[in-house]
DNA sequence: AGCACGCCGACT
DNA sequence: GTCGGCGTGCTC
């Protein structure tokens, strides 16, 4: 009898369950298998298994047979590389990677046509400026071999003409291009202007495109001999493009390249690891860099790998950013009319719409309160099930969790005390569009936010609106810094950064770096007198300063320093390991008495480059009624810190309440 | 993660 | 009596 070694989508780490099989089997193949009373999906990983020593040690009466194979889908070598790559990497089961990143193998009964465009192929009606042609010319010397570049171009430096140069010469050479952006920026400019010029079919590849379409992406992919365009969110980093030519990832720094539920893997990493593998070059660009990627080509050999694009181009420039000390002065009259916003920040608006430019307010928060508490007794509204209170939202008329999905209608009065007036704390869009509103009653102000805009469709719509004049001003939170062109725009104005200045999180700085950075490169990207307005309590903050003088190296020599103090990446290596459970008395039992012991013995007698920090509870210890402590642990030294992760799973003894999980390189170590 | 087994409380 | 809640254990 023939025995194969099959990856099965379920939890446990293991490299495959052994299986008998009829007839012939591949590597590659997908197959249904029986597991314990029901039956899984699993992936062939070897079919030679007969002589092993696993096998021999397999008790007989455990062995069962695979029950048949999926037609018409086999991963290649490159695929199954990669996520074994992946599961040893991310220390997660590789039959349960495999099946989280495929797409689900449905065919339609009535099949749709392939969703996707077809370039025009037109001839630029431009040519790249001198220092676009430059970064053009030296990476294309590397179209046939992995290199890893990033492009550190300011916002409206013109990226897009470096890609759309690199893009047009892979397509020449007959390979194809994998074109990664985050998921809320896929917007319809870069479509239309890589339609325009390019000669190749183009797929995007999102969120909302249903599972059929996306199986049918990936057979193309499979099996396209011609080049083809795949402009995708983080996941597109798997479909399997035969004779692919290149992978750029724009907006390299952006969070959403890391998954957080499943295998937090990074696509970021993983490009590079695909790029490798294909001997290809990797190409990532960004206005505001991430540190750590930033350090790695700072350094020999990269350096060369690294490109600056520090102007705009065309006739723009960069605007000119300045800050409005939000800090309470004498009262006047009518102030607590306009708050949260402040009386020199209404009248550079007022300026702005009087000189007929459109206006962005930018608020790093949804809703209308961050939270309520009654005047008399100081009761706040918590949610039930987390461990944070509830956010207000006016238009809905009720305060809902940020974590779980529970909702409340707005309290008449307070449970605790019945007191009828409560205080709104903090604010968010919905509060800034009603006071803006109330200020320019006239004008047409709306959001452009996560709870306005839901779909493409709608984040279409809402765009032409804008761009038509109709909305003279929008308010918005991230989702208005990412990659968008608004041509009329010269002002913007940024509210309610400072929450985010205090964050505890080692990445604070970075990110609020990042967030001015990119909200500021919304405004006047086509003229010279662009214009940001800053309103803070903290105007001394050295970081205005340096978002100030456009100075990316002065915050980058700050930060490198701080991050070298605190031990932190790109210095050290970080994972995180969580531990979720439903009883918080037996979860705590369970970390500080055997998980804590456990990482702390091993530490001592086998890898002394890891540190251990915890067990800890996480900033929201409670979510949805689950509680969560985390472990984290840091090294210098990548092996040691993968072995460590070895052993202790090795070692550890889990609890049935009790579920973990580990992160490597976290985004956040919350 | 499923799924089954098995042990306890409360309902026709 | 037995239905079903969830704690426990297993999956080649």
């Amino acid at each position: 009898m023939n025995v194969a070694r099959i990856a099965v989508n379920y939890p446990l780490k293991n490299n495959g369950l052994l299986y008998f099989y009829e007839g012939v089997l591949e590597r590659g193949q997908i197959v249904v298998v029986p597991l314990g009373h029901r039956t899984s999906q699993g992936c062939v990983i070897s079919t030679d298994e007969s002589e092993s020593v696993e096998y021999k040690q397999t008790p007989q009466d455990k062995m069962k047979t695979v029950i048949s194979v999926v037609p018409d889908l086999k991963l290649n070598e490159k695929e199954l590389e990669l996520y074994e790559w992946m599961a040893g990497y991310y220390h997660y089961g590789l039959g349960q990677l495999i099946f989280d990143c495929l797409p689900e193998p449905k065919v339609l009964k009535k099949p749709k046509p392939l969703n996707m465009e077809n370039g025009e192929g037109k001839a630029l009606e431009f040519s790249p400026n001198p220092t676009q042609q430059e970064i053009i010319d030296k990476i294309s010397l590397s179209l046939n071999e992995f290199k890893r570049f990033l492009v550190h171009g300011v916002t409206g430096s013109g990226k897009t003409i470096v890609y759309l140069e690199l893009i047009r010469k892979t397509i020449a050479q007959g390979k194809s291009v994998l074109f990664l952006l985050p998921e809320i920026n896929l917007t319809p400019q870069f479509t239309s202007t890589f339609a325009r010029y390019l000669d190749c079919p183009i797929f995007s590849y999102h969120s909302e495109i249903p599972a059929a379409q996306k199986y049918q992406i990936w057979q193309y992919a499979r099996t396209a001999n011609s080049p083809a365009l795949i402009l995708g969110v983080r996941s597109s980093i798997f479909i399997p493009l035969e004779n692919l030519g290149i992978i750029i990832i724009d907006e390299e720094h952006d969070t959403s390249f890391k998954q957080d539920d499943r295998c937090p893997y990074n696509a970021r990493d993983v490009a590079t690891k695909k790029a490798q593998q294909m001997n290809i070059p990797l190409v990532m660009g960004s206005a505001t860099p991430s540190i750590e990627s930033y350090a790695q080509f700072h350094k020999q050999p990269l350096e060369t790998q690294r490109f600056e694009m520090r102007e705009r181009a065309g006739q723009a420039f960069l605007p000119a950013v300045t800050l409005i000390d939000a800090r309470a002065k004498k009262k006047e009259k009518n102030e607590d009319d306009i708050w949260p916003l402040v009386p020199a920040s209404v009248t550079a608006i007022k300026e702005a719409l009087e000189r007929d430019e459109q206006v962005l307010v930018f608020v790093n928060r949804l809703g209308f309160a961050n939270y309520l508490q009654c005047r008399a007794c100081g009761h706040q509204f918590a949610c039930p099930n987390c461990s944070v209170t509830l956010r207000y939202y006016k238009k809905k008329n009720h305060l809902a969790c940020h974590y779980c999905d529970y909702k409340e209608p707005m309290p008449g009065e307070c449970p605790a005390c019945g007191n009828l007036t409560m205080s709104h704390k903090g604010f968010g869009t919905e509060k800034v569009q009603e006071v803006l509103q109330k200020i320019f009653p006239e004008k047409q102000i709306d959001r452009f936010d996560r709870d306005e805009i839901k779909n493409f469709k709608q984040l279409e719509e809402r765009l032409a609106d804008f761009h038509s004049g109709k909305i003279r001003m929008m308010v918005g939170t991230q989702m208005l810094s990412k990659g968008h062109n608004f041509e009329k725009v010269k002002l913007v104005l940024i509210l309610g950064i400072d929450s985010q200045l205090n964050f505890p999180d080692f990445r604070a700085t970075e990110r609020v770096y990042q967030t001015l950075t990119q909200v500021s490169g919304r405004a006047g990207r086509y003229s010279q007198d662009g214009k940001v307005v800053i309103q803070t309590l903290n105007p001394e903050n050295e970081l205005f300063r340096i978002v100030k003088e456009h100075g990316f190296d002065e915050f980058y020599q700050d930060e490198v320093k701080i991050r070298e103090m605190g031990s932190v990446p790109p210095f050290n290596r970080l994972v995180m390991i969580h531990f979720t459970g439903r009883f918080q008395d037996k979860l705590i039992t369970h970390v500080t008495e055997q998980v804590g012991p456990l990482a702390r013995n091993l530490i001592r007698s086998h890898f002394p480059e890891v540190a251990v920090l915890g067990p800890r509870p996480a900033t929201i210890e409670r979510k949805s009624n689950q509680f969560t402590w985390s472990l984290l642990l840091k090294s210098k030294d990548l092996t040691q810190l993968h072995n460590f992760l070895k052993s202790f799973e090795m070692n550890y003894k889990s609890l049935s309440s009790v579920t973990y999980k580990i992160d490597v390189d976290p985004y956040t170590l919350m």
